[in-house]
DNA sequence: CTATTTTTGTGATACATATCACATAATTCA
DNA sequence: TGAATTATGTGATATGTATCACAAAAATAG
């Protein structure tokens, strides 16, 4: 691959920008850069990791299979480590990860990685401060999934996607219904009829995959109110 | 305290046991130790986090307050560091810690602890091992709260604390109905239903907070089919 | 050792949402 | 471009569990 592909990531994540040039150079070598399709699956529950996984550019979906359906646990977007829990924790993966946008992804071998976490500090530090950030997040994600209804929890994805995905208050819903029902722990049905609900009280503008977000206040209003 | 703490404690806990003899008395001089009884918040939402916790002895749990209910996220047994996450990632704690059995703890001092960060790889190595583990676990404990009904997850927690806390069929529930209900997402009343449902069932022995495991399989069963 | 507070037990009822059963629309594929 | 698949819409019904309303028991305090 291309030596400055991990100049490139150097740039945005903030982790690689602690490396010196010479540990960017030492990662380009064992760095290998994949693009990948809507549906490619990057990580499977069950199998071995053998790499660590960077998300160049793209989204991908976490997700994990349940006692009974499948549960989305969170969107990931570009620049981010993938599944880093998944990679170091245990021999076998806890759970897939996929992609739901065209992608750019790294796979790095876990050696080069091991050597600059042992031998960069402030490397080692910017992952930690990432992983205390996701449980943080994954907290939080999983006291709203059980404590909302399905009405404020539908209002969670919408500003979410807005918010921290897409940073604009029109962008396609990357996922289907029966997805987001795995995000938000709710039927297909339900979020069918919840979106459609949005649209007819005008909160929203709906028009397939796409979304517009009207009332933004009041969206918000129904995400803190369950 | 007593500058044998730190050395004892380094018996204990996996990544203390990597520190040298110069870093851990280096830890002893910025460490307290201090006795808590049920009940003392050791951490609290909202605060400014100050210390690095570590839990030594006994038995705590961490909780978020959710829209609507208190959630306690998981309960930590002793050796554990506590809350690094809401240490680090970031200014505010994001959220509680309570003690739950006589306990004893230690709050080291943040500068310290990033020193250890810092100079010791191999330390850091292993509290982004733990980092990791408490994310799956996080992970897993989610999709087992919103999946699972409630038969299945009451089974779930007997399971646990005969497990992972207690490692023995019989032992007091060191909360009451009301937080077993706020651990699982379920009220306080239907906790009790089920106890008593699985005590007529012969599944379980119970007087007051006594709980003795007798058909561990049909838990185990109970448990993987919801 | 009472009085008070906290915890637990249990029925009746309400309600949010899953499930089922189709219809229809939109995509994908050959 | 037409056939097959996948995604979405929507009513009717079923169901698990919350909520309410008490009673009783246990723990704590004065």
């Amino acid at each position: 691959m291309l030596e400055s592909g991990c100049k490139l990531c150097a740039i945005k994540s903030k982790a690689a920008l602690t490396l010196s040039d010479e540990e960017i150079e030492k990662l380009s070598f064992n760095c290998a850069l994949v693009k990948f399709r809507k549906g490619d699956p990057l990580i499977r529950q069950g199998t071995f990791s053998t790499n660590v996984v960077y998300l160049r550019e793209g989204l991908a979906k976490i997700h994990i299979t349940g006692p009974y359906h499948e549960q989305i646990v969170r969107i990931v977007k570009a620049p981010s480590y993938l599944a880093l829990p998944t990679t170091f924790g245990v021999k076998t993966n806890q759970y897939s990860v996929t992609v739901i946008e065209p992608s750019e992804v790294c796979f790095i071998d876990m050696k080069a990685f091991m050597y600059l976490l042992n031998n960069n500090p402030e490397f080692s530090y910017e992952i930690m401060l990432e992983l205390c950030r996701n449980e943080l997040e994954a907290f939080n994600r999983c006291v709203n999934r059980t404590q909302k209804q399905i009405r404020g929890k539908i209002a969670d994805v919408l500003l979410e996607l807005s918010d921290r995905i897409y940073a604009s208050k029109s962008f396609n819903i990357p996922v289907n219904q029966e997805e987001i029902g795995n995000l938000v722990d709710a039927s297909r049905e339900s979020v069918s009829r919840v979106l459609n609900e949005f649209a007819a009280d005008g909160i929203i503008r709906l028009s397939g995959k796409k979304v517009e977000i009207r009332k933004m206040n009041t969206l918000l209003l129904i995400s803190a109110n369950g």
